[in-house]
RNA sequence: GCGGGUGUGGCGGAAUUGGCAGACGCACCGGAUUUAGGUUCCGGCGCCGCAAGGCGUGGGGGUUCAAGUCCCUCCACCCGCACCA
């Protein structure tokens, strides 16, 4: 043992583990159990820097649980199924699932070498036709539970590549990978009932203290609830059937401030009047085409049509109000139809003004008299106001107030009732791809649309398929889509569509429980092992996932998957910010960007500059993209440095929430300090047995103040301070002068501490000091609360303020003692200088101020 | 526009939540060791100042014996949502 080696001693350590199984997770009664996530990869082919970050945070707290006799349960595996692997073969030929193992193949290759403590005997791939078998399982039990449905829905459809694209797949109005302008169509598609859980997903979120209130706040922001007044307006000379017009509104107290009313384009007076009226189908056709592209979204000036129709304002049947088409108003929010009060909305204000509609105010502020508006007064509705058109109740309230009060009049007069509504819309799951869970039901003329049998799960997708023309290689195949009604026998077809794989990431967490149970789960297993204990990934999950996840849980549980305590299945998240690098660029004669690689590059002081010495532009702390060719690859890392260096870098320098900007100086330091603590290992254990041992007391209280902090450091998820803290315990470990045995101790405590950052080196000291079996599962250190306390403390001493001197006095000198000690202090009396003290403030073991 | 967050040395960041601002690391400067070093070790390092001392946590104001931390106000940047009735 003489040169720091990861090359050697990683392996070595890892085989070790594997032998011993020490991170296999095991139902132990008798111990408290953690189970820690780490949202788990797409298979994209090659591990980055973000997962290296992500998976040994999680890292750092299963090893810390593990030491601390918790039961740890760590599993990994593969969010398999997506577009990339189509893509991959529709671009190289092959088949998506040769590509995805391969890459699972890959990456697994790729992470082992980092040494996480992961039960790698539950790793599954959601392409697995074991998991998405019991997913179709599932499935059917949702359907009969009435937790899945069908229903007709506007879906965005790219003619090109003949596919529904999800809406963030959309750019610019058009498909994202074939750049065909995308279409609105209705198909009809299979939705999970989330609705039935909107109140409950948000009164629910209250309940989860530990995750972030950033990411409670978005969910709930989703959800979007709303309560408010659904009312009709009568209408005065409409077609047949449309002698009502639903209205839904937010502000009923603003009633009397209603000029006109709108509808959706969309709307079904709409398509009435469409069908009867050139003029009014000229200007719907106008408003479908309109609003696909951001710019047009933002530019988009509010429209409207006259339809001529009018309704009666339901607080006095003479009032008559013009009814507008307009395209500002949304088919799937509310019913589709308003009433405009210009007076306090913004956009009624602009579309009043522009068709020279009137603006009866309704309220003024508090104190002031009505006039004129010049722009529309929108108060929060929390803001007090005086209502100069009051619908009920007192004439000065708070908009919520006025808005209760508009409630229950209309309740009473019988013309409308509170209505709670939210934003949050059902979960369409139809995929028209091939590379997903397949939706396992079967079209039978005779019997309609049928769940297949469970017997007959996992209905796998066929291998025989071709990506060379656009479309869903299912709906082409020759044969799959062939079967037998499930309920009458008779010829039938199966659905062709798959699952959005956000179904997929739904319910993995649960299965890692049991990852090869013959059912979903095994009730038993899901029983010891939920929660979720951690669960640690990037704030882009911040709604869809963990949202759809949170209503799976629940949906699992109504169908007698999941445990009554798992409808919330993660009691703590951790969102972790990225790994960023600065860019290098020079311009070539156009002045476009020419991106550099970090090996290319030269720094100094000053700059950088390439090779050849011309001058390299720098953007800093920039999201690691290829390219913009700022990767770093974990691999050269690993074969350069080691894991350990890795892990300790990208866990030191910031906290874990924020980014954390990766230097080649910073990962040279992190691999110079492991030498360090190497070297100093040798050194402690060539020592001579006689060593005296003066410093022994000194040693150990370090030791102790830095278990303190190293422990309570990764409880908070601030690894940074964790690693400070090792820092200081290396650097007063080496100026130690304490007997050997102290040394060794020192060092086996310090091995022990570094463990979850460092593991391989921590095994290696651990071995080199005398400890006793793997380092990694040995006990976490305790720190004596003795030690944590020092028997004197040293008092700063301000003046006004200023700290002027200072006292060493004993910890438990009572105040007045102090103040004498204090006062007599020579710095004090110079400063003071014969002064009268009016004040002394004696802070017991923290500070003395004398105010003069 | 609405909502949320951040702002501390040359840099990444600490500060037990009102009690010595700048822990720890990087960079930089000096010294020693080494055949050499982009090695290792020792020391220095907020700014101004020879010093005494003064100033300093985005700007301004306030509360307090004491403010990075609490209150008011302004500014800058970042993120999320956005015609939501």
């Amino acid at each position: 043992m003489s040169r720091y080696t990861p090359s050697e001693i990683e392996p070595k350590w890892q085989t070790e583990w594997d032998a011993a199984g020490v991170f296999t997770a095991k139902v132990d009664p008798s111990k408290p159990k953690f189970y820690v996530l780490e949202m788990f990869p797409y298979p994209s082919g090659r591990i980055h820097m973000g997962h290296v970050r992500n998976y040994t945070m999680g890292d750092v707290v299963a090893r810390t649980k593990l030491a601390q006799g918790f039961s740890v349960l760590h599993p990994m595996g593969w969010d398999a199924f997506g577009m990339p692997a189509e893509n991959a073969a529709m671009e190289q030929g092959g088949h998506p699932g040769t590509w995805t193992y391969n890459n699972i193949d890959v990456m697994r290759g790729q992470m082992k070498p980092l040494g996480l403590s992961i039960d790698w005997s539950r790793e599954f791939a959601t392409c697995d036709p074991e998991y998405y078998g019991q997913q179709q399982a599932m499935f059917i039990d949702m359907l009969e539970a009435g937790l899945v449905y069908r229903k007709n829905a506007v879906v965005n459809w790219d003619p090109v590549d003949m596919t529904v694209l999800a809406n963030e797949q959309v750019e610019n109005g058009r498909g994202w990978r074939s750049g065909a302008l995308v279409e609105r169509r209705e198909l009809t598609q299979w939705f999970f009932k989330i609705s039935d859980y909107s109140d409950e997903l948000l009164s629910a979120l209250d309940g989860l203290k530990d995750w972030p209130e950033k990411v409670r706040l978005m969910q709930a922001n989703w959800i979007g609830k709303s309560q408010g007044l659904q009312f009709s307006f009568e209408t005065v000379n409409a077609p047949a059937g449309f002698e009502q017009i639903e209205v839904y509104t937010t502000r009923p107290d603003t009633l009397w401030g209603a000029s006109f009313a709108a509808i959706a384009a969309e709307h079904p007076l709409a398509k009435a009047l469409e069908a009867q009226n050139p003029e009014i189908a000229a200007f719907i056709a106008e408003c479908r085409k309109g609003g696909t592209t951001a710019e047009e979204i933002e530019t988009a000036e509010k429209v409207g049509f006259d339809t001529g129709l009018r309704v009666r304002h339901p607080l006095d049947p003479s009032i008559e109000l013009p009814v507008w088409i307009a395209n500002f108003i949304l088919m799937d929010y509310g019913t589709g139809a308003i009433f405009g009060c210009p007076a306090h909305d913004q956009r009624d204000f602009e579309f009043a003004t522009k068709y020279g509609l009137s603006i009866p105010p309704v309220f003024v502020a508090e104190g002031a008299e009505e006039a004129l508006l010049s722009e529309p007064f929108v108060p929060a509705k929390s803001e007090r106001v005086r209502y100069v058109r009051n619908v009920a109740g007192a004439e000065v309230k708070t908009g919520e107030q006025g808005i209760l009060d508009a409630i229950a009049l209309a309740e009473e007069k019988g013309f409308g009732k509170g209505v709670t509504k939210f934003r949050l819309r059902d979960w369409g799951l139809s995929r028209q791809r091939y590379w997903g869970c397949p939706i396992p039901v079967v079209h039978c003329a005779a019997c309609g649309v049928v769940p297949e049998k469970k017997e007959n799960l996992p209905i796998e997708l066929p291998k025989d398929v071709s990506f060379d023309q656009p479309g869903n290689p299912l709906d082409r195949h020759p044969t799959w889509r062939d079967c037998a009604c499930p309920s009458c026998g008779a010829p039938a077809r199966r659905e062709t569509d798959t699952m959005d794989t956000f179904v997929d990431s739904s319910w993995y967490y649960a299965r890692f429980t049991a990852p090869r149970a013959t059912t979903p789960t095994d009730l038993a297993e899901a029983d010891y092992w939920m929660n979720v204990d951690q669960y640690i990934g990037g704030i882009e999950h911040a709604i869809l996932h963990l949202l759809y996840s949170r209503f799976f849980a629940r949906a699992m549980h109504k169908t007698g998957h999941l445990p009554a305590k798992a409808i919330e299945p993660f009691n703590a998240l951790f969102t972790q910010g990225m790994v960023t690098h600065e860019i290098y660029l020079t311009r070539d004669a156009n002045g476009r960007p020419i991106y550099h690689l970090p090996e290319d590059i030269i720094r100094s002081e000053t700059g950088a500059t390439l090779k050849d010495g011309s001058p390299v532009e720098l953007i800093p702390s920039a999201k690691m993209s290829k390219s913009k060719k700022n990767v770093v690859d974990p691999m050269n890392i690993i074969a350069s440095y080691g894991a350990d260096t890795a892990r300790w870098f990208v866990m030191s320098d910031s906290p874990p929430e924020r980014d954390v900007e990766w230097t080649a100086a910073g990962a040279d330091a992190t691999f110079k300090h492991l030498n360090r603590v190497w070297n100093l290992s040798v050194k402690v254990a060539e020592m001579d047995e006689g060593t005296a041992g003066a410093g022994d007391k000194d040693l150990a209280k370090a030791v102790a103040r830095a278990t303190e902090d190293v422990t309570r450091a990764i409880e908070g998820f601030a690894f940074n301070k964790g690693i400070a803290a090792l820092y200081g315990l290396t650097n007063a470990i080496a100026k130690a002068e304490a007997s050997a045995p102290a040394m060794r101790q020192a060092l086996r405590d310090l091995a022990k501490l570094m463990s979850p950052f460092t593991p391989h080196l921590s095994e290696s000291i651990w071995a080199a000091q005398g400890g006793e079996g793997l380092c990694a599962i040995a006990a976490w250190p305790k720190a004596d609360p003795a030690l944590l306390v020092d028997d004197e403390v040293t008092l700063p001493i301000q003046i006004n303020g200023k700290r002027r001197g200072e006292i060493t006095v004993p910890k438990d000198m009572p105040a007045s003692e102090v103040e004498k000690i204090a006062l007599a202090n020579e710095d004090v009396v110079r400063f003071l200088n014969g002064q009268p003290v009016k004040k002394l403030i004696v802070v017991p073991g923290r500070i003395v101020n004398v105010v003069i």
